[in-house]
DNA sequence: TATGAATGAGATTTCATTCAT
DNA sequence: CATGAATGAAATCTCATTCAT
């Protein structure tokens, strides 16, 4: 076998053991002979059972870490003193990001629920993290102009809440455009959390 | 040694083991050699790892459940109709909870995060299949009485939200005063989300 | 089968395997074929492959070491201002460590040549520099008393060359009677060469 | 790449990874990817492992052999009748050979404690029974001048603790000039354990 | 002059489970 | 009430070697 074939059949034959079995119980020997070939061969292409993992996995992540990422460079630049929300003003961008979790379904669903005891089994704390950081310099803005002040463990909670909405999404609806119209009211909903709970009045 | 001696040192043993490496790693060595006894003993005592696990938890697990269906019981009794939600209005009910929570510290903490592999490993999904059913009463009687309708999407992901903000506490407080104030914003919260996105109106 | 049957078969089968190929090369899957047993027996009797090779080997090993140090216990006795060496005089000490080494002939092999990789593979080390300090102690009160001084390469040196004496011995004379009038003239040697090399004349 | 350059950066790799691990643990894979190459370029340029450990070796080796050779066509041609061990005399030979043991450090360390599994894993016992051959005539040639006799066992013993005396330098004094002077009571006890102990009294 | 792909055999270790005693 | 012995299956990983291209 020559080319790419094979090593592409190893990825392709991991992704479905990984997603029966969860990182952990998945089978290295069985993905190999799945592929037709040894396991002396998944160790030729690639480090390890990690590695194999990352493989299958490391595009769709990456991907979707630069989405976020691209997403708060804008929103970094709206002016808090004006913002009001609006019902529906977030629907593009929840619409952008299921969209990418659904055209990435296997992988984030790999990512989200069985990757544990693989080096990314804490996929979701560092995407979490990451939003925080960024959640919480804006709510900081936000806190000093309106001269309310940021409660940060509902920031962090929420924060929590939003990544969970869309696992949640994931693993409930497998109809794309289903999921699109049901995370919009979620979305709106967090938004209204937002500005009403993580900003809360001083005197509470 | 008696009995219950051996029994009782067991399940001991076991919930440092399974609470250390989870129930799949949990070593059956380990826990019978840590109580002094061999793993033919284990399987004395109890059916197999499954039932070792259930020894540890059952007790807790089921008076967690009860705790929730009396609180439920009570809760079916008001009046939809004249009921106006109040800040703090929840803090009894959820200072009760977490109380249990911390009383049962350990065990909790198997149940939702340590219990990958084991017969439980869906207890959460149980449970908030439960709370589902019984707030899905709820929500309709109280949307009856309002004339608006209940999004079930809304009322599940909600469900789901509030099982695992007890479930983040337990991960992120260790101390239960402190958990206790954490908490009630947050259930403030998730009832304004009830009473506004739940129940929505009809034109939605 | 019962009793300490398998465990003495798996010793004497680890006796021979590591034997034959040394510790690194051995197999434990061999090992325990040939005891009929599986691999996993091994790992109920023994910790793990180390300790496998030491069931095989810390009983003669551990004589040793207390032969030798009951040798020091007398030598150290001795007045060293009132010692001259008579040829012959150390031969009932030869004889015994000889007999000794013959009564262990297959372990002490498997210490002295097969134990690389092994938690034994400084044993040989272990044994010189036990020596050496209690050498060295000596040498300092000879020196002493003679008004010369240590040569302590040399001690080192020699103390190597002891050791090795007796380990070529077992390597090139499988017969015990003509090992022990073998040794003799070795360890005369030895002495001759202590007394006139590593106590040393002060100008050289 | 051209031709020379490959094969001298994979033998140059190989001297380093056979020197960390030894020869059963070194990795032809490491070995050649440190080179940049494939572990197929090492089956081009040399015939298995052996042959890589051989080209490392060989002619450091052989410069050894005929180094030793070349002493003993000198010593052959004095007379035993007229030779008298003065202390020094065999300095200059000493410092040859350290010379040249210390120009070749790494490879000369290679073959003394690093080529178990290889097929120099005997080399030392092949020095040794050249070294042998040569002694054994001329210790014959000196007890029929003196009307003394050989032991032969103490010849064997005694040529095994000169060259593990050069192996023992090696690794312990890493410092050329103090190598040497370290070396030089040893070769100088040596002899005259010769010239007392393998030449010995005919009635012993 | 090499690469890249792959084999096939092997290694040690770990585990839940069983069962006669 | 519990032990002690043992299984059998599986796991990941490593390696020297081969060979078509």
């Amino acid at each position: 076998m020559s080319d790419n074939e094979s090593r592409e059949k190893l990825i392709q034959c991991a992704r479905r053991e990984f997603t029966e079995k969860g990182f952990d119980k998945a089978s290295l020997r069985k993905i190999a002979s799945d592929a037709g070939l040894t396991t002396g061969a998944v160790y030729f292409f690639f480090k390890d059972k990690n590695g194999l993992f990352g493989a299958v996995v490391d595009e769709a992540l990456s991907g979707f870490m630069q989405l976020l990422k691209k997403h708060f460079a804008e929103e970094a630049d709206e002016d808090p003193a004006t913002y009001v929300h609006v019902k529906g003003d977030h629907d593009p961008l929840a619409e952008m990001i299921v969209n990418y979790l659904y055209d990435n379904y296997d992988v984030m669903m790999l990512l989200f629920d069985k990757a544990h005891g693989s080096r990314y089994e804490n996929v979701i704390d560092t995407i979490i993290e990451m939003l925080e950081t960024q959640y919480s310099a804006l709510a900081k803005k936000y806190a000093e102009v309106t001269g309310k002040r940021v409660n940060e463990y509902m920031l962090h909670y929420i924060t929590h809440m939003q990544v969970d909405a869309f696992e949640h999404l994931l693993n409930h609806e497998t109809d794309r455009e289903k999921a699109v119209e049901k995370i919009k009211p979620v979305i709106d909903m967090m938004i209204t959390v937002w500005v009403g709970y993580v900003i809360e009045d001083r005197d509470e």
